[in-house]
DNA sequence: GTGATTGCAAATCTTTTGCACTAAA
DNA sequence: TTTAGTGCAAAAGATTTGCAATCAC
């Protein structure tokens, strides 16, 4: 691995937190990768583009790394997995209750906030079985 | 390709018309398909469910062409798409308007009929976009 | 015949893994 | 120290593709 010197302050405390409270281990790759995806705003990421995004600062961090610590993350609960279209899988920083538009053109995706879509009825849930969470994906289309 | 006798009558009839409705040369291969596939009962298929169900029924029929003719039939509207977990792609025979359960522990896929969601709300559709389709899928697991 | 389809094997793409090395606690 | 994390390269799965042989029309 590269060496690297350590950053401290700045986004990076904030990273360090977030990561010790949900007992994952701050290591300088897993800062990296934290302080780009929890920057504030929402992001629906790949892991090549996660890796893209780790080559664009210099941060130094392997695609086997990027993989282990989405993963990580997604144990951990901060991320939530989204797949869409069995090419690969989209990682979503928002985990809270939310919904997605999709563009299959663009392959884009972006946030419904809960409360954009209401439920006027929802199937029974068959016996023996528990609704752990609902999916919803609005597919569009650039319009002609 | 092994020689088969070819099959006149019964099943293969109305795939042959099925698929000729919807300008698919049918083949040997692709009638074996379509005759498992629209036998009536509503199908979630992977590829490889679909190789074992032809090897089954000793159709000889090779994993690539599995592939090629589950496409071809996606493209020709007579399979729809699902990705559920971006492990593997899910072929679906049921092509209206109609819903999912997802079972997370045992990977299994339920129908649900379009009749028993209804919304109350849903969000504006993004300038310039129109909405294709709604994917619902209700996530479930054996309730302890 | 002629162009579409098939099968095989090789290629591609995404993701995971084994293992020696390194860093965090 | 001791254990968890990292990087590399290899492996594993799912899916696609190039191409010669074969089939449908």
């Amino acid at each position: 691995m590269k060496p690297e010197r350590k950053k401290r302050g700045g986004k990076y405390d904030s990273s360090a937190a977030l990561l010790q409270g949900v007992c994952v281990r701050p290591t300088r790759q897993r800062l990296a990768l934290a302080a780009w995806l929890f920057d504030g705003s929402d992001k629906h990421v790949t892991a090549e583009e996660s890796s893209a995004a780790m080559r664009r600062r210099r941060a130094g961090v392997s695609l086997a790394t990027i993989y282990n610590t989405l993963n990580a993350f997604t144990e951990s609960g901060l991320l939530r997995q989204i797949a869409i279209d069995g090419a690969q899988i989209y990682f979503d920083t928002n985990t809270n209750d939310h919904y997605h538009f999709f563009d299959e053109k663009t392959g884009h995706l972006t946030d419904i906030p809960a409360s954009s879509i209401r439920f006027a009825q929802l199937p029974k849930i068959p016996d023996g079985k528990a609704l752990l969470r609902v999916d919803v994906v609005l597919r569009v289309q650039r319009a002609r």
